[in-house]
DNA sequence: ATCCTATCCTGTAGGC
DNA sequence: TGCCTACAGGATAGGA
């Protein structure tokens, strides 16, 4: 479910919400998620205090006193919720954070594709989850030249590439469509024969969709909400995702979908040729015909 | 190093 | 209604 909006929306919840909360009680479930959360956690949050919260393209980084940073990832359909009171139960709860002035905070997540594990704060960067990530989009905008240099020799399809979170932490597959729709670039074009105005179209609109969707709280369909349970509404800006067979906003042309690393990918491909070149060909006869 | 495939897990939508 | 298949916002191990 979440990419870096998503992750962005519910880091800015935690923020206002939990930060300066200390934790009496972790009540885990004995379900266990892919990266199966140590047994040791509940003894090592008590009592902390919740310093800040961050975040490094999909991962949260909920930061303690004493050197302890709690890392979360929410997977395909991890959510965080807070309540006031607690609530009745709820299925595929994983872990039950109570506060000391008895709010809670809870993650819930089917799928069990989520993460969650503490580590000291000074050796977060060297964490297995941490250590490999590229730079974050939103906390150090990429320029297309920077992008342009690290693609070349890169053979995987553009699409593949801007889903590489070794390469760009926080992008997946909703904006990865949405990103290349926008700059006109196919989504089927090699990264690494990616024109440098290419590179530079791709890096803007990078830095515009996400800051859209990160304004509007995300894009939900089915599992993601805020901390408070509500969904995000980029869902009404999307231009291609999921609306194979429907009308392109921009040229009236079919979305199509094809499938690309096992992950479904949308594009226009009139607005978005595989020949750039063609393209502005057939441009330029038209005006020299007329 | 890079790329591709299969896999982890549950829920849901659509076809019959 | 039920049964079946395909698919879903992600990451990763293992092999080419």
């Amino acid at each position: 479910m979440p990419e870096l909006p998503e992750v962005e929306t519910v880091r800015r919840n935690l923020e206002a919400t939990v930060v300066g909360r200390t934790i009496v009680s972790v009540r885990l479930s004995g379900k266990k998620l892919r990266d199966p959360i140590s047994r040791q956690l509940p003894l090592r949050l008590r009592g902390r205090r919740i310093e800040s919260v961050k975040r490094h393209g999909k991962f949260l980084l909920i930061h303690l006193d004493q050197d302890l940073t709690l890392i979360s990832h929410l997977g395909m359909s991890g959510r965080w919720l807070f309540f006031d009171d607690s609530p009745d139960a709820m299925s595929h709860v994983h872990a039950r954070i109570t506060f000391k002035d008895g709010t809670e905070l809870w993650f819930q997540d089917p799928r069990r594709f989520g993460l969650m594990r503490v580590t000291p704060t000074s050796r977060l960067a060297r964490d297995p989850a941490i250590a490999d990530l590229g730079p974050d989009p939103v906390a150090t905008p990429l320029r297309g030249e920077w992008l342009f240099e690290r693609s070349r020799g890169a053979r995987a399809p553009i699409k593949s590439f801007l889903l590489d979170q070794k390469r760009i932490a926080g992008i997946g597959n909703i904006y990865a469509s949405e990103i290349l729709h926008r700059a006109g670039v196919s989504p089927r074009r090699q990264a690494g024969a990616l024109t440098a105005d290419e590179w530079n179209a791709v890096a803007a609109e990078i830095a515009y969709v996400l800051r859209d969707a990160i304004d509007r709280m995300g894009t939900t369909f089915s599992m993601y909400r805020t901390l408070w349970n509500e969904p995000g509404t980029y869902g009404d800006q999307l231009l291609v995702y999921d609306r194979a067979g429907e009308p392109c906003r921009r040229c009236g042309g079919v979305i199509r979908r094809i499938v690309q690393g096992q992950r479904s990918t949308f594009y226009c491909p009139r607005c978005q040729s595989v020949r750039r070149g063609r393209r502005a060909l057939v441009i330029a006869r038209g005006q020299s015909g007329a």
